[in-house]
Formats: C-alpha cells, structure tokens, sequence
DNA sequence: GTGAAAGCGCTAACAA
DNA sequence: TTGTTAGCGCTTTCAC
C-alpha cells in the first residue's frame, strides 16, 4: 500500500481488484458460469453472458493471473532469452527484426512476451523465472555454446531456437538459416569477380552459426582452386569489424576479397580499408552479412547475404504457440537466403 | 502421500516440476519448514536447513512462481512499459540506456524484468496483463499524452514515469531532467555564440518533455531580443529529422542556429544542411540533445545537451522497488543535465 | 446450461 | 523452532 495520503484521500487509494466471485455475485451467478464468459465458452445462456459482461465492465474485473495460472497449470507468456548484454542487444538490429517477427505473430494469439536480456545470471534469478512456470515457452537467439543453463532449462518447458545451437541435445526445435551456404554464395562472389585473395571476417567461434559461415567459405575459395586467406574472428560489433579488418590487412595485406560476416561489423571494416587507401570494390571486395540497415548506411553500399530475420522470428513463434497447442512440428525449419548485389562487391 | 524421490529419472520426460511437498518428505519436515528455508528465514534449525537444501538440489526444486504469487500477492517482476512501436524502441539508444539502468538496479535484487514494448494495444491484452497482477509495479517511458490506458493502470498498480506524463494526476512517481532548461541551455549556447536566426526541430508535440524542450528554448531566444524561428516538429526518429531540416530550410532559409531535440534526429539533420551548402557550426550552428552516441557518429561532432539516461533507469528502478518495500519516495525526481561542448555549436 | 465442490502449490497465521 | 490449518482466485470435473 502506497504512502502518501492515508485515509483521507481516497484517489490516491489503490484498487482493491474485484475477483470473480464478486462479479458472480453482481451478475446473480455461479462463478463458475462467470469463469465460462470469460473463457468464451460456448455453452452459456445469452442472457446470462448479457448480465455477466455487465458486471466485468461495472466492477471492473481483471482476472487474476497468478490464480488462473496455478489453476489451468498455463502462463499464457512466452519468453524471448537473449544471453548477450543489453548494449549488444540493442545495437544489432538483427534483434529488432526478431523482435518484431515474434511480436507480430504473437499479436494473433492471447499470449503475452517477456523479454529476457541477460548475459551473465546473477543468483539463476531468470533461471528460476523461466523453469518456474512464469512461462509456457521460450524462443531463445544469439545462443553460445557456453550457455550450459539452457539445457536445464530445456526440459522443463519447451524451447525454440534461433540458430542451431551447439549443444549435443538435438531433440529441440530450431529455425535456421543454412549458413553454410549462405557463406558459399558470398564467397563465390568474391571467387566470381575474380578476387584471388580472399579473407573472412567472422563472428565468435564459440557461435554455432558463425563457424557454418566460415566453413561454406572456406569450401567455396577452396573449391576454386584458391589458398584461403586468414579468418579473423570479430564478435559481431562495429568495434570488433574495425578491429578485425586492422589485423587482416596487417596480417594479410594482398588481401583482395573479403567476407564479413556481418554487416555491422563490415559497415566498421568499410572505412578500415578505405583508409588504408584502398578501394572498394577495386582493390578490395567485400561481401556482408544480414542485410540490416547498415548494408546501405555505410561510405560503400554493401553487397550482402540477406536472412529474413523478422520472418525468422515469425516463424519461431508460431511454432512455439503450435508447440503449446499440443501440435507436431518438424524439429528443423530452414529458411532461405539471398544474395543482395549492390557496390561493395 | 505422493511417492518422494522415485528412482532414476529419464531425460526424454518433460517437466513433473516437483513441489514442495515432494521437498518436504523428502527431507523429513513439513512443509512450512520448507518454505521457510526456500525465503531465507532465519528461524530455522541448521539440521533441518541442511536436509531440506540437500533434498531441493536432489529433485531440482523451482517454486512455482504462480502459486508463490498468489498466496503472496507478490510477483517479484516489475515491468518496462514503452508505448512505441519495436522500430523506435530499438533505433534510439536513449532506451538502450533506460534498459541498462534498471537492469543494473534490479540485479542487486531479487525482482526480474519484463520489456512490455507496444504502441498500440490489440485486445488491451498488455493492459490485462499488467492489471491482472503480474507485475507488481511498472516504470513507464516515452509517454504521450495520448496513452490513457495508463491511467486506469495506474490505480492498480504503482507507475513511475521517465519524462513528465501528461496526465491530469499528479500524484503519480516521475524521474525527469529538466527540460526546460536543457531547451534553455542550448539556446544559450546558440545565442552566445552569436546567432541571429535560431530555430529548433522539436520532439513530438503529444509528448510533454518535447514541449518543454521547446519552451526552454523560446523563453531563451526571446530574452536576447531575438524573434523565435520555427519551431518544427519531428518525431525522435533519423527519417524525421532529415526531413524537419528540409522543412525549416525551406521555410527559414536564413536560419543560422538550430537547436535539435534529439541526437538522432540531429544525426539524420546534419547532412541534409551539409548538403544544402552550409557549413557547420560557421553559417549554421547546431545544438543536439541525449549525448547520444549518435552525437560522435556523424559527419561534425555534435555539440549537444546531455541526458543522464542510464542514471534515469537505475533511479527509476530505485523508487519502484523502495514504494514497492513499502518506504516512502518523493514524488518528484529530477536529475542534472549538461552541455556537453563539441564541434557543431 | 448451470452450480457445487475439489483442488492447483504456495504462504502465513496460529498453535504446539 | 516446528507443524497445522486455512486460504490466495481461479479452473475444472461432475452432478443436476
């Protein structure tokens, strides 16, 4: 109860919130036929769900969550959990995308998202929130195979991941991109426009989808005959592109073709090359990752392999509410990538 | 008596959450004794909290958040409420900053957050939610005028507002700068520096902080003698500030001094005046607000007025957690701002 | 179609 | 210190 104004003012008071047995009272019901309209049920006399409505918009009632959740063992909440921190979150727009996929599925559907920003857990405080019913469901991205709480959680509410995850458990579903390939068709870009020299800038090796890129590149430049160049591991940030890009062209200074495995990242590693007096996509071309905004917002426009993130996410909810709704899904979606030409490459 | 620890659990089984009582025999004692140990009471035999700990670990024991909650009237979860659409909500790190505070503050407790990002409200399934007990109070950002569902929240559970609401309760918990002066101090900056001509784009006029912004910056502007330019709106958004730019060239062609409401927008605005011919800060001197990064990103360094943003967050989360405690809290909180002296002004 | 009654898993008085 | 006993507000059989 709040502080200020104590018995005198009552506006300040708050809300005593009416249970269903009060509105049961007020409609001159059961509360069990109250707990019917509700629920929309069907097998409701007219003129009762008539008198019942009335008294929910008179008293104002909302029913309570904690109680029908203990009662009908449902949360009606789904989490999304993001174990990155909250500045790689909101800096990588490729989470937004996600965000709003899942959000515009879960708009159809009477289930509330929880979002669940967190790298480290202090005192298993989210651990706990997510095992003890506070969800039905989770779609977890950005996942890092040291993220061992997963599997914990995994078994005891149903989990939809972004991104295969690189735990040996595989009976849990997964929507995907195959990275793979999306790595081969930039490097067989590169390999096409004749670049001879060709170096990837990857995302961190402890990520499942990151080391898929990097193989489906190395395959390609191999494939054609080519040495592959360095793969310098970046951390999917704008600082850790420009840092990468430093270290290739110290490191590898013939370098005449890259693959950065995200935009962000290559909208960092752009300038990097440009200073070093180099052109793009002359002297040096690059291929990016995503096709996020910041393909187009960089000196050159990015050539870039394009995920429908936000449809990912979509998907990702819908299989969770299916999930939950007692349906089969295949453990596997794949979704499919696509070249986007624009200068850099 | 349910059977207390059967014998080798399978993995492929999903979920039979063990309860407290399933601790309680477990362990030998009852199950208020359980309880007890589980919430940290202090009156408790170490003997008992010995077994009673052993026996939680062995079954994997999680409260049940729902049942916990409603015998308790507790949710121990607090949430977010951002009434913009996920694009804004993501494209502007002012949020990014809010987030990390109260993330920061809430760390050091044992309350969990939830994001509640959403501009409209299909279903007033969000309003349900946040009435029906799942949270126990809520921090509220980036509110408009028009946001009455608010209201009808706020009297069921304690709301603490980042900027000003617009609403005619006032006996509500707000954590503000002071915009008016930060509207003052640039304009000063501008007037000071010798400008004759000065004109803002402004936030929203649906949004309280925007307007003061605004006042702040006519009160100034009129003090030195000078007649206010335009003051045109734009809606916290890149796309929008370019365009209010266009606009007030336009309309103003002879301004030489502009105060922008927001980094971002300042960000987009800065090469549209580039563009025009103009150099920055010599024929037009330019004036941000947030020291956002978006303030060092651009083509001049920004000279801007700064926001504690992530200070806001955490003190924000401090007076919901204190009035949730039951402590008393002023209404009103207000943090410094500052200018912070860059190349554009 | 409607109501009565039995819990869901937990906390909180009150006894012991 | 510990156990016993009521509920918290809702859903859900199961009779009627």
């Amino acid at each position: 109860m709040p502080d200020p104004g104590e018995e005198t003012d009552m506006s300040a008071v708050r809300h005593v919130a009416p249970t269903l047995e009060m509105v049961a009272a007020r409609a001159g019901v059961s509360r069990a036929t109250v707990s019917r309209v509700v629920n929309g049920s069907d097998k409701v006399n007219p003129a009762s769900v008539e008198s019942v409505r009335a008294a929910i918009s008179e008293l104002g009632y909302v029913p309570n969550r904690a109680a029908r959740s203990l009662a009908s063992a449902q949360s009606h909440a789904i989490a999304l959990v993001v174990p990155e921190d909250i500045t790689r979150f909101f800096g990588d727009v490729f989470f937004a995308s996600i965000v709003a996929g899942i959000n515009d599925r879960l708009e159809q559907s009477d289930y509330v998202l929880n979002l669940m920003v967190a790298s480290s857990d202090p005192g298993a405080k989210n651990s706990r929130y997510l095992m003890g019913g506070a969800v039905d469901g989770a779609v977890v991205v950005s996942h890092h195979t040291s993220d061992h709480f997963l599997e914990r959680i995994g078994d005891a509410i149903p989990l939809v991941f972004g991104g295969r995850p690189g735990l040996d458990k595989i009976d849990t579903w997964v929507v995907d991109v195959d990275n793979e390939e999306g790595g081969a068709v930039a490097a067989s870009r590169l390999v096409e426009r004749g670049c001879r020299h060709v170096a990837t800038i990857s995302g961190p090796t402890d990520m499942q989808s990151a080391n898929e890129r990097t193989r489906g590149w190395r395959r390609v430049v191999a494939a054609a005959g080519l040495e592959p160049g360095p793969a310098i591991s970046g951390d999917f940030t704008a600082l850790g592109g420009a840092q990468a890009m430093r270290e290739l062209l110290a490191r590898y200074p013939e370098v005449d073709g890259v693959f950065v495995a995200s935009d962000l990242m290559a909208s960092a590693a752009l300038p990097v090359l440009l200073d070093s007096g180099r052109r793009i996509p002359e002297d040096v071309a690059v291929v990016g990752y995503d096709d996020s905004p910041h393909a187009v917002q960089g000196p050159v426009q990015l050539t870039t392999v394009k995920q429908p993130s936000e449809a990912m996410g979509r998907e990702m909810a819908d299989i969770l509410l299916d999930v939950l709704a007692g349906n089969e899904r295949p453990w596997s979606t794949i979704l499919p990538i696509e070249l986007v030409e624009r200068d850099s490459a």
